[in-house]
This record gives structure tokens, C-alpha cells and sequence, in this order.
DNA sequence: TCTATAATCTTGACAGTGTCAAGATTCAAA
DNA sequence: TTTGAATCTTGACACTGTCAAGATTATAGA
């Protein structure tokens, strides 16, 4: 891990990626700028071009990377308890939520921006179709457990993973009356929410 | 409606707005920039700073507007069909849905960027509660028809709006996978979202 | 009506931004 | 060892949000 200061960085992609997670954990989604990225990799402003073609490519890899451990947390909860369906889901779920609180401006950055020119990026479509296959599979395993309605995977999933995305998004932004935050924890609002879905 | 160029613009404030969600529109969150919009007005590229603190408080006047025509579009679907509860919640959704594909960059912006500032913008807050009340009423009258479970018809609106806003969500950002948007339509995929809250 | 104060708008400037072109430096293959 | 490709720097450009100073107009008090 010795860094050495040679002309060539070495693994400067890779750098580019680090510092903008941390940037984005400290000064937000509006402080993310390429001058500052480079700036903290110890390259001049303009170097990130010759590994990324612009800014979108870069939030699309600081993205990707996101994909990728939201992907280790929800796997490292469905493995926990995956003799429970049950507990399976609200564990995956919760730790859905809890990688959004943790790491807020970068959850916000992996549901935005990038987008329409998703095509434009594979490994990202690819990360995420992996979470939702992953996704699917906890809701399969409840569905044969009784848990969830049974019915085409794809749609249950989509649902699952609607109504814990929806109240995420609705909790980063505020929009959560501030009454209910203040009479029931976040725990239990978000089994209340898997409760409407789950046949009791 | 005639515009005489004075000096004075009359009702800039209002204007600005307006251009905003035109250029919003037209150009994407992305080239929504202060200074376009003021051209736009036909005004000095300082003179929003008259009517608004920073780029911020305009973003938040015209999330504020978005959130009064939203209200707009679910009342009239939910006043429709006010006699049968079921059909109500799923054509408010349905309107919720409509809406974030007519306006999707407004309805991006107002569900993201502004949000921990909420509190300096009161209009906003006011405006978004306002939503929530009419959401509330709805899932109400679902749960008196029996369509919805009982329980807290905070919690229960909470569901319902997060299972819709979630789907919409992952619709704008590309996040449902294709092959399940090819093979079912918009109308059916929310109805089938709904069907899991629902008490058949 | 006249005047002073406030509101509104313009002009000009500043630092910061994304991006590109030209050139310097280093790596890797021939 | 040479040469072309990859990587990085330097310098420039137009555009951005924001502020300060001044011009213009509305408004309220005399």
C-alpha cells in the first residue's frame, strides 16, 4: 500500500471511485464535483478523462460499486436466516434501510441521475438486475412458505421490493409525517409495511 | 395578458416559476440553470435573487407547485369515484403514476435534492402534508369498505403511498427489469402492486 | 404633489464547474 | 531500443451560482 509518486498512478480508476464515495459521504450529492475527485486522488483535474468519459460515467461506476454492497449486505441477512422466510424478509429489507441511512447521499446517487442512459452503462444494469435476482429468490422462499401470495416471482418481487424502496425514498426525503416518526421507531414501520403485504 | 416591457416585470416572481418548469421540462434536471431561466423571463441574469434566496428556494417554489397540481390530479381521480372505494385508490394511484410520466423531472425534483433543508420552506412542507391528508382519506374509506386492513390509517396510508411511489421510483429509474415491463402494461403492473395490499 | 425609502432589476465581477486540445511522461510491445 | 499507446499535466473555454454596486421604479408619508 506504499504510494509511491510516479508519473502513472497506478490504479487510478479505482482511486477515482474511492474518493468520490467519500465525497459524497462528506460534502453530498451537490459537492460531488470531478475537480474535487481528482483533487483528493492526487492527480491534476482532468486526469479522470482518460479513465472515464465524463462525470455520468464516474457517478455510474461510484453507483455500480454501491450495487455491489448493497448486494453483500441483503446476501449477508438472507444467509443469516435462511431457515426463517419470515425473519428472512424483514432481515433483508432492514438491512435494505440501513444501508440507505448509512450511506444516504450515495443511495440517493445509485436511484437518480445516471438513468435513462442506463444502456450506456452494462455493469451497472448488471449489478442491479444481480440484487434483483436476489431479491427474488427471498421472496420465492416465502412464497412457498406461505408467507407471501403466491403468483408470478417477478411481480411479487417487484412489489417486495416497491414498497421497501418507496418507503426508503419517502424516508430519505421528508416526506414521512413527522408525528409517526416521533410515536413508532423505523424497525417497526418498516415490518408494519411487510406486514401488508405478508398473508398473516 | 399584454406584456409591456417595463422595467419593473410585474410578477416575476411567478414567472421564474413557470420558466422553471419549462425548462425542466424541456431540457432535464440537469440544464435547469438559473440563469437559463431568467433569460427565459426575459430578465437580468441576477434578478431572481430579488424573489429568491438561491437556486435552492426556486427548486423548492416549484416542487411546492408540483406538489399542488399532484394534489390536483389524485383529488379529481379520487372524487370520480367516490362511491366505490376500491376503484377510488386504485385510479388515485394510477393518477400518482400518470403524473411522474407526464412531468417525470418536475416529479423527480420533488422528491429529491431540497429535503433536509424542508424546514426553511414551509409552503413546501405544508403542501406535501396536504398530499398525505388526501392519501389518508382514501385509505380510510378503503379500510371501512373492508378493501384495506384496519389499524392506524396513518400507517396504513403510509403503505399505500409507499408501495405506489415505490413502483413509480424504480419505474423512472430504470430499475424494473424489461422483461417484465414487455410483457405486462403499466396499468396491470400498479394493480397488481395494489392486489398486495388488498384484502381480496 | 413632492420626496424619501424600499423594492426591483441591471451590470460587472468572482470562484468553481465540466470538458477539450496540446503537450509531457511513462509503459509495453516489436 | 524504438515506437506507439496509455496516462497524466497544463492551459483554455464557456457556463454556473452568487454577491456587490448602482440604476430604475413603486409606494407611502409629508
Amino acid at each position: 500500500m506504499s504510494k509511491k509518486k510516479t508519473y502513472h498512478h497506478g490504479d487510478l480508476k479505482n482511486a477515482l471511485i474511492k474518493a468520490g464515495v467519500e465525497i459524497l459521504a462528506k460534502d453530498g450529492v451537490s459537492g460531488l464535483s470531478l475537480r474535487k475527485v481528482a483533487l483528493k486522488a492526487g492527480v491534476s483535474h482532468s486526469a479522470p478523462y482518460a479513465h472515464f468519459e465524463d462525470k455520468q460515467a464516474l457517478i455510474a461506476a461510484i453507483s455500480t460499486e454501491g450495487f455491489r454492497q448493497l448486494y453483500e449486505r441483503i446476501d449477508m441477512a438472507a444467509k443469516k436466516y435462511k431457515t426463517e422466510p419470515s425473519r428472512q424478509l424483514v432481515e433483508a429489507a432492514w438491512a435494505y434501510v440501513q444501508f440507505a441511512m448509512d450511506d444516504t447521499d450515495r443511495f440517493k446517487v445509485m436511484f437518480s441521475a445516471v438513468l435513462e442512459k442506463e444502456k450506456e452503462y452494462p455493469q451497472f444494469v448488471a449489478e442491479s438486475q444481480r440484487n434483483f435476482q436476489l431479491v427474488k429468490m427471498i421472496v420465492e422462499a416465502n412464497q412457498a412458505a406461505g408467507v407471501l401470495r403466491s403468483g408470478s416471482s417477478d411481480l411479487a418481487a417487484l412489489s417486495a421490493w416497491g414498497i421497501v424502496h418507496g418507503f426508503v425514498m419517502l424516508l430519505l426525503e421528508g416526506q414521512i409525517p413527522h408525528f409517526i416518526l416521533e410515536r413508532t421507531n423505523l424497525r417497526e414501520l418498516l415490518e408494519f409495511q411487510l406486514d401488508q403485504i405478508t398473508l398473516k
